[in-house]
DNA sequence: GTAATTGTGGGGAGCAGTGGCGATTATTGT
DNA sequence: ACAATAATCGCCACTGCTCCCCACAATTAC
């Protein structure tokens, strides 16, 4: 019997929390398994907010550009950029997490802040954009649920 | 008394529940195979109650958004907000779970709330709504049993 | 009847989130 | 190289939430 050992992190809900003047916040504690735990902070490219992802899932998002239909070239530069965007954080005593300044800027994150759990990794987002993005989501959300019959 | 290995738990009946003012349900004891039990708490895309469901009945629901119809980043999206949406809870040493102070706002709990069972997941409903809803659906449901000759 | 189980409510201990202070370390300028 | 400044992180205090425990009521079992 296959008994997994570590089950993988299911990262779930929503919480609001605060970014300090340090660009520290607090990591929802039902998301961190062991002390110290590291993950990678990523702006997503387009939309404005932070993955957050442990390292699994960090090799893994590499492995899916690797495996994209993109040449060799483009590839090998797309993985530069994320790489070069990726900045390592651990949860401090508190089980709070740095955010690199740039990354913060970028996001928009001062103040109130939203943690979104998306499954194998969680986002960070302002919380004026994120209300405005759950919105449109909320609206494709329903009409796939009408199609599955939730 | 040995418990079976994989018995797939199957919720049924009507029980109604108070909520307090901290939040807390006490999940009929019936539904309760173990000691902190966890399930996962969505709120209903359309209409206003909660789905409440095991970790299995939470991945196959996934899976039926992952086979549904719509677009690939449709499919992301509906996923992402089906994550965000989904609290995590265990029942306390009273069986009781805590629902989190949106999700109850978003299905008017307060005082006198309903347990409906669903099959391989159960609903949390406010007295008020689930009297309006039972109503409708009992019309439907006589529709149909005269529909089958029942 | 008594005893056991289940739901309800409240008090209180402990933990989680916040923010500030300060020590240590890294960075910068001269 | 050395001092001044900035950045990172540990620690502490405060607050409010979460959850454990107990007490009680209602129901059921024996």
């Amino acid at each position: 019997m296959p008994q997994e050992p570590t089950a993988p992190p299911l990262y779930s809900g929503t919480y609001e929390r605060a970014i300090d003047s340090k660009n520290r916040a607090a990591v929802p504690s039902a998301w961190i398994k062991s002390e110290g735990a590291e993950f990678f902070v990523i702006p997503h490219p387009q939309e404005g907010y932070l993955m957050v992802m442990p390292q699994e899932e960090f090799h893994s998002t590499e492995q899916r550009i690797q495996n994209s239909s993109a040449t060799a070239q483009e590839k090998r530069q797309a993985i530069r950029q994320f790489f070069s965007a990726a900045h390592k954080v651990a949860t401090d005593k508190q089980g709070r997490i740095l955010i690199p300044d740039s990354h913060a800027v970028a996001a928009v994150l001062s103040g109130e802040i939203v943690f979104v759990g998306a499954g194998r990794r969680f986002e960070l987002w302002s919380k004026d954009r994120h209300a405005a993005a759950a919105a449109v989501n909320d609206e494709i959300y329903k009409r796939v649920a009408v199609d599955i019959g939730l």
